[in-house]
DNA sequence: ATGCATTGTGCACACGATTACACAAACGGT
DNA sequence: ACCGTTTGTGTAATCGTGTGCACAATGCAT
């Protein structure tokens, strides 16, 4: 690698050095063409010598494809998504696929932002967060159809989707707690306008249903540790609740903390704490939460298989659904 | 916006529409261009309707200017790191520049990796990564300056750097648990090869030489919970430390809970415990961890500004320098 | 020696935008 | 009425690769 150059050598002036032409350097760098294997070695060497690599921006304008791929997420600070995305990355990478992350919260425009990555001509987008519409996500992404991380299954034949289902799971979670006595029950909120969180919601209304109990009171926090602790601070306090199932783990962690901390009350005798999304840290040892556990692996596994029926160009709607799993801990 | 079409509306196609050429399209949309007002918004008016946005791989490509920045880092789902991703990335999506995310740990070539992202003519880099050498990010991404997280002043002219200065910060907490009467050091790594872990590392052997100690043992992890969790459990029981300073802050929630629950020894009284980088959760009510902070803001603000510098082709070496400060929990 | 299939290379165009240059129209000042 | 300036638009080249087509050279079989 001669020389600090400024300056990106191109294919032309590659060319001229190697003695052929441009055409010839293109067809080095593509694993199956017809050229010479002396000529390719040679040009390696010379490419090598000069620090010459193939502009991936031009070759995406002429192949239609940038082997890039949009991540739509909320945050990348909260470890409840931070997993995911990690195992996510982690896989794009094994198959040369360069992420662009978007982030969503706290961001003023989320659809122009959604705009100025389809301007990149990315090749997939993954849906995670769920602060966009699946409207908007398939209106912007038209020509990608996107990946959409849902609850329900979707009809919208312009996107795949993975379905995740926690009735069950969630229904085993509230039998134990009733039968341990408890009565008075909160739902403590995400957010507060998130399809995703009306349905994580339902599963556990269905279930105390099915038993005559319903949630005593509805509160709204933010995903973060802060308002998981703020929040369970009023539901104990004031509304006397016994029971407080949390929107995500990090929550869950905040309500346990106020509990212990502010009212002197301890998991799970004198009152159930439960989370949702079963991140690592939920089960180290000073939590230890009982949570609604969704495999990770599972999950990336399912993004990627769409990823790569998308690839492979197979028609009509794709829907794959996973099941979560009680994890318990000693907080309910 | 009319109908699903697979494909995209090209300049071309809708200067046919709008009854102009090609090259109005494109002064439609650069804001200080000499274009008629009326012709304008008549074009804006007919793009909107056939869903139309000018292809970014093909401005980059005639532009020299991506608007893609690199982020090389370890892993987006260790909280340790990604606070700061966090806040960079909201930095850059103000600005209208899309982040591509490199995660370095797990990935077996990471060179590879980066030379994938440099052919996208990325127009800036930021490596946050220990895992990557400096002259590897410098040859890779000759053409782009790289900005390093770095933890000495860097004479490299085809790098800017940022410097973190934690000497006197650990000093402090030296001096603090010394005073409790603490005798025996040890130091829990977060990998055995980083530059930046044997300077953190120099901090706190400095401050304990002052004072006529010096580390007794000194372990290695991998910066997870669980590798604290069990470093700490030989350390204690078979090495009889009374004090751990460890790479990171959730290594130290590790030890912490390692010392409660297998040990029974609880800090500070049996045992100090510092941890560092001070991200969110160490402030936790449940950890309430003593430890060697940054300032994410401050941090942050100097990496943006080091891009702005970048983007104003100001020429030279430029460094910037923060300190640490001592963030104190009940822990040490 | 001839015909044909195969291999290796160059030429030229396409991908979709930006922009220097040219030029027509409009405008204002004398 | 004439000239100089400003304004708006089109033409054509450019950014760096990939690839269909043409063509020469080579190998092989008859």
């Amino acid at each position: 690698m001669s020389g600090m150059s400024r300056r990106r050598i191109t294919s032309k002036e590659l060319a001229k050095l190697a003695g052929v032409s441009s055409a010839t350097i293109s067809r080095a760098f593509s694993p199956d063409s017809r050229i010479g294997s002396a000529t390719r070695d040679r040009i390696l060497a010379v490419a090598r010598e000069h620090g010459y690599q193939p502009n991936a921006i031009a070759r995406s304008l002429n192949n239609q494809r940038s082997r890039l791929v949009a991540l739509v997420v909320n945050a990348i600070g909260n470890p409840c998504e931070a997993e995911e995305q990690q195992l996510l990355v982690h896989r794009l990478q094994a198959r040369q696929l360069l992420p662009i992350i978007l982030c969503c919260a706290d961001h003023s425009d989320r659809l122009q932002l959604m705009r100025l990555a389809s301007t990149y001509q990315v090749d997939h987008v993954v849906v995670f967060s769920d602060m966009v519409s699946m409207q908007d996500a398939v209106d912007i992404f038209h020509t990608t159809k996107p990946i959409i991380v849902s609850f329900e299954p979707l009809e919208n034949e312009n996107v795949s989707s993975i379905r995740i289902d926690g009735a069950e799971a969630a229904d085993e979670i509230i039998d134990k707690i009733v039968r341990d006595g408890k009565k008075r029950f909160a739902y403590l909120s995400g957010t507060n306008s998130s399809w995703i969180d009306k349905l994580r919601r339902k599963w556990f209304a269905d279930a105390l249903a099915k038993r005559g109990l319903a949630f005593e009171v509805q509160a709204f926090g933010d995903y973060s540790y802060d308002s998981g602790f703020k929040e369970a601070v009023l539901l104990l306090h004031r509304d006397k609740v016994d029971a407080i199932i949390c929107g995500n783990d990090v929550m869950a962690i905040g309500a346990r903390d106020a509990a212990r901390r502010v009212l002197g009350k301890n998991t799970p005798d004198d009152i159930a704490i439960v989370g949702q999304d079963g991140i690592a840290m939920a089960a180290w040892d000073c939590n230890d939460l009982t949570t609604l556990s969704l495999d990770h692996v599972a999950f990336i596994d399912a993004v990627v298989e769409l990823i790569e029926r998308h690839d492979a160009e197979i028609e009509g709607p794709h829907s794959i659904t996973l099941t979560c799993t009680a994890r318990w801990g000693s907080t309910a």
